[in-house]
DNA sequence: GATTTAACGGAACAATCGTTCCTGAATTAG
DNA sequence: CTAATTCAGGAACGATTGTTCCGTTAAATC
């Protein structure tokens, strides 16, 4: 019959990830795509459509990826608390670590594109949502065990916490390399809890 | 002599603002700019040079407009906690009142161009140093003065409060309209201090 | 009125944009 | 082998990009 596909998709996904997350969409040229999944130009629409579409798969993919993980990490701990704050510790380091400060897919994409791209509204939309959600049950968890103060209902933290998450992605894009900024947010946004 | 320029460059400037601010950069075509400025292709370009440049300049006439703002009302305040109040509840209350949400012009620059463009990298540095010293002079004079709590150093509650205020500038660009989520950010921000 | 400059409209530029299409080689299944 | 399908390579598309330049009109000073 048919020869069978040689490149793997979600890789090939993982680098459109990889350079719109760097570039921003309108700062990324089809040139540019050809060059870094490593596809031809033929392959590449005849795989993801168009820009547009692959943006949006890009997007979606990454979403679930970063969701997951922090999903993962609240449910299984044991102390949430401390696993919010370790969930803080390794956004800080992921802004030393890259040399190239990429910030968060998420927030970038949002100020680029979420106001004149419904599809991409859509995505954050649904994305801060759920992050509010998980964010929520696991300050319950930690005010039920103890671990966290509930002066403030959960709903209320969670949403205090997505905000100073998202700060602190701006703030690694606009290439702040002094560690002790983002710890003193840090410090500052764990008072509360 | 000559004859007398019938524009008024400040004025040509606001407008561009406007609209960099609402399309961003590479958003925004030279058609765009001449539309909108209502200027000519060859004014444009005999005025400001390039596009490059006149971004450039819209965004450090926005930084200097903003700063002037912030920066006056803390000094001429009484009450510093009531007036970095006000202030937050004016930038929510922006969040509503444009139906086109914008954000913040220095954060959705910063997102799009600090990594990628060296003297847009320079005025948001700057901006976020001066900000942060507006602010840390604030707070100590409202630690002083008894309003707010010594629990925290002035510079870490400054970077704290400018790392919230960047983070709701990025909620209103991602068009969230559920006032509660802004007030309850704000809530969880002023019980720190 | 003559000169000088400002601003305009618009043509035109080369370059790049996203996208389509064609050809030919490679690889699979029957 | 044949047929089917996938990929690469590259030419080409029209549209749009940012930018330059020219010709003309409008106002100001001398």
């Amino acid at each position: 019959m048919a020869r069978t596909k040689e490149f793997d998709e979600d890789q090939a996904l993982d680098k459109a990830i990889e350079i719109f997350w760097h570039k921003g969409y309108n700062g990324t040229s089809a040139q540019d795509l050809v060059t870094y999944l490593g596809l031809s130009r033929s392959s590449l629409y005849d795989t993801f459509g168009d820009k547009q579409k692959l943006f949006s798969k890009s997007l979606q993919r990454y979403q679930k990826q970063a969701q997951d993980s922090v999903k993962e990490l609240l449910e299984k701990s044991e102390n949430v608390k401390e696993t919010l704050h370790d969930i803080f510790k390794q956004a800080v380091i992921e802004s030393f670590e890259d040399r190239i400060t990429k910030g968060c897919f998420m927030v970038n994409s949002s100020v680029e594109l979420a106001m004149h791209d419904e599809e991409i509204s859509e995505i954050v939309k649904n994305n801060s949502q759920t992050m509010e959600e998980v964010f929520t049950n696991a300050v319950k968890k930690g005010q039920e065990a103890g671990h966290i103060s509930k002066a403030l209902e959960a709903k209320v933290l969670a949403r205090f916490i997505f905000n100073n998450y998202s700060g602190i992605r701006v703030l690694a894009r606009t290439g702040e390399r002094n560690k002790q900024v983002y710890d003193d947010i840090v410090k500052a946004v764990f008072s509360v809890l």
